[in-house]
DNA sequence: TTTTCTTATATTGTCGACAGTCGATTTAGT
DNA sequence: ACTAAATCGACTGTCGACAATATAAGAAAA
């Protein structure tokens, strides 16, 4: 038996989502070099585990895997940026018709108003509010209840934190998203889903801005 | 040096290919167990090109991957099929935004008007019409010159691949879906993309009435 | 000096072996 | 019989080593 080593899960996610952090955090930056090796002494294992955390991050849209090349922290144009927020957002309002068809979960929607309390006390930390909005938004996602819609939003969500955290960088555009969240919270409470969605639009185009002037 | 073995992809790409195949032909069906021993058996290699093989799989969702259980052949629901088919109509329309706003690109629609006559040729066969079918979509979306977009729908267009090999079994399917194609071919042509996007909600309503109604 | 060819080094790809885990089957206890 | 514990087999997870390939550095040619 020896060591149990780690709980349910394997290795290799535990590495993935210390990666992950890296990513978001800005530890690491897009076009930076993932070397296996590197990684394998620094968590003290082989390099199988470390290979399939790569692949992990590949499906979450954060590294690039170029055969015989090796793995690089991905990187996004401009466009793709707009491409991936259009997308997002697109997800964001089926869900809300999703929702409005089968109707809210009050357990999500507590979820949400114990983050938006969070939100609020984190005003001065991007890096603590860019993880918690998204949870926040994940929580909408959860609420249509779709797996498709979700595991489609996992792939768009990851990418676009990395982004979030640069437009919370300034408190004011902080203070406009409490704002909105709020706001969308309340519509989520009182089922006026229509509009909810313009909220989200409204959200959207606040940080489709930075980034069509130029990140 | 010994033998090149493979040009200049790797083995798992190789295989991932041919499981992919197996599973758009029928031959592996929803929820078949993967089992890594077998394959390498199979291929003749050992079992880490078969594990790389089966992320690749899991990342253009055809697979799933249980951690110690193993992998298996996903499934989808109904309800996740009606999703699927939503994202890749809104994909694909997005995709006739980007492409009027870039204009057309020529070499594509030659493409197109190939795989049109090839279509043609091969009504009789669902197996390589529902081939064909998905190449021609996938013509818009590279059209459209969005990486991201061609991600997303990459990861859509294979699980639903299936779906319209079975919606291709009846002829008259076929011919119904021929007639589309031409009609948005010339909208593409022309230049009216308003046009070429009804036609896709049409086509879309066609592939989703069989779903509805139980497959 | 610049370019091309060769050599060395770093890094990924593949392999075979063993350890750990999950399910099923068998065995023991009531 | 019925439930619970032990056993077995099949399979995935992890490891360390070697092979193949790409990148960097150095030598030779122009």
């Amino acid at each position: 038996m020896e060591h149990k080593l780690f709980d349910n899960n394997s290795l290799s996610r535990l590495i993935a989502e210390q990666i992950t952090e890296e990513i978001i955090t800005g530890k690491l930056n897009p076009g930076d070099k993932l070397v296996e090796t590197n990684y394998a002494e620094e968590f003290g294992t082989s390099r199988a585990p470390i290979r399939e955390a790569f692949y992990l991050l590949a499906i979450d849209g954060l590294v690039e895997r170029i055969p015989r090349k090796g793995s690089v922290v991905k990187g996004y144009s401009e466009q793709d940026k707009i491409d991936l927020l259009e997308i997002r957002l697109f997800l964001e309002t089926l869900a809300l018709d999703r929702i409005a068809t089968i109707g809210p979960s009050e357990t999500i929607l507590n979820e949400m108003v114990d983050l938006q309390e969070q939100m609020k006390s984190v005003k001065g930390d991007p890096m603590e509010y860019t993880r918690l909005n998204q949870k926040f938004h994940m929580a909408i996602i959860e609420m249509s209840n779709s797996e498709i819609i979700r595991m489609m939003y996992s792939r768009l969500g990851l990418p676009l934190t990395s982004l979030q955290r640069i437009t919370f960088e300034g408190e004011a555009n902080i203070e406009k998203s409490l704002q909105e969240h709020q706001e969308i919270l309340a519509c989520l409470k009182n089922g006026d889903y229509q509009e909810a969605k313009q909220m989200l639009i409204k959200n959207h185009h606040n940080i489709l801005k930075p980034v069509q002037e130029g990140l």
